[in-house]
DNA sequence: ATGGTCGCGAGGCGA
């Protein structure tokens, strides 16, 4: 079995990319982030076409996340218990659509878009750190009530977890950019020590291994990326893994996402 | 070529 995470940014700009790839890549399970539309707009006919079942949660033009499946589509949750929203200071949370799960072959697969920063004084940054800790105690949870659980939490993290998952981390850190503070950080390093694992990086070692690469500054061809693209699985998922690769060949050419697809290789 | 992006949705925001 074959599962991928891919941030498309934009599932209707990235239709036949998306139909394309998952002719050739034999992915059993996508979870898939930005959609970037409703449930009037998606593009429902062309996982049926290929032969998926799909699950979506997406309200507006913002966020948006999907699993598509070919070997069941079970129990679909719509956000996690707990899931913050956001609101600024004196108003009410709105919340977001960045997680849906659903049970496929066996296993729990969550597609994660996990709130973005924006800056380390901005809102959205305690937003996003308390939504990683609403997420760890959720996982936590599941775990520690059946330990036997295959998890995946996989998605956009909109963090880099170590220096040289970033391009020029002297920049990012004399800048003062998001994705590498410390609470950032710690709050990926706590849904690690809650059991999981980033099962990815041991077969693509880095440094220069990225899933992101800006649009702007001709980053791709400079290779001028950041890691910031995770599956995190459980102990009894993570037991399974065979292999990974992050395909970098999607982020070529015109038309492409800014993000590349995560695989990961599960045995039998 | 010494700059250089997309997507959504129709001006500016978000990434």
């Amino acid at each position: 079995m074959k599962i991928a995470t891919w941030n498309v940014n934009s599932l209707r700009a990235r239709a036949d990319r998306v139909e394309g790839w998952l002719r050739r890549s034999d992915c059993d399970v996508l979870a898939i982030q930005e959609t970037k539309c409703t449930d009037d707009n998606f593009p429902w006919e062309l996982f049926e076409r290929m032969g998926y079942e799909v699950a979506h949660f997406g309200m507006n033009q913002w966020n948006g996340v999907a699993i598509a499946s070919r070997v069941g589509l079970e129990g679909v949750e719509r956000a996690f218990m707990g899931q913050p929203g956001f609101g600024k200071a004196g108003t009410d949370p709105v919340q977001e659509c960045r997680a849906i799960a659903a049970t496929c072959g066996g296993v729990q697969v969550w597609s994660l878009y996990v709130p973005n920063g924006r800056a380390l004084n901005d809102e959205h940054m305690p937003y996003k750190l308390g939504w990683l800790d609403s997420l760890k105690e959720h996982a936590q949870g599941i775990v520690t009530h059946n330990p036997d659980t295959q998890i995946a939490l996989m998605g956009d993290w909109n963090i880099a977890p170590r220096d040289e998952d970033v391009w020029d981390i002297d920049l990012f850190l004399s800048q003062g950019y998001t994705h590498v503070s410390e609470p950032e950080r710690a709050a990926f390093r706590a849904i690690e020590a809650a059991g999981f694992t980033d099962v990815v990086r041991p077969y693509t070692p880095g440094p220069g291994v990225y899933t992101y690469w800006d649009y702007t500054q001709l980053r791709f061809p400079k290779k001028q990326g950041m890691r910031i693209d995770f599956v995190l699985a459980s102990p009894a998922l993570a037991a399974r893994v065979t292999g990974a690769s992050i395909d970098r060949e999607e982020r070529k050419g015109k038309g492409a996402s800014d993000h590349a697809p995560v695989l990961v290789d599960l045995a039998e």
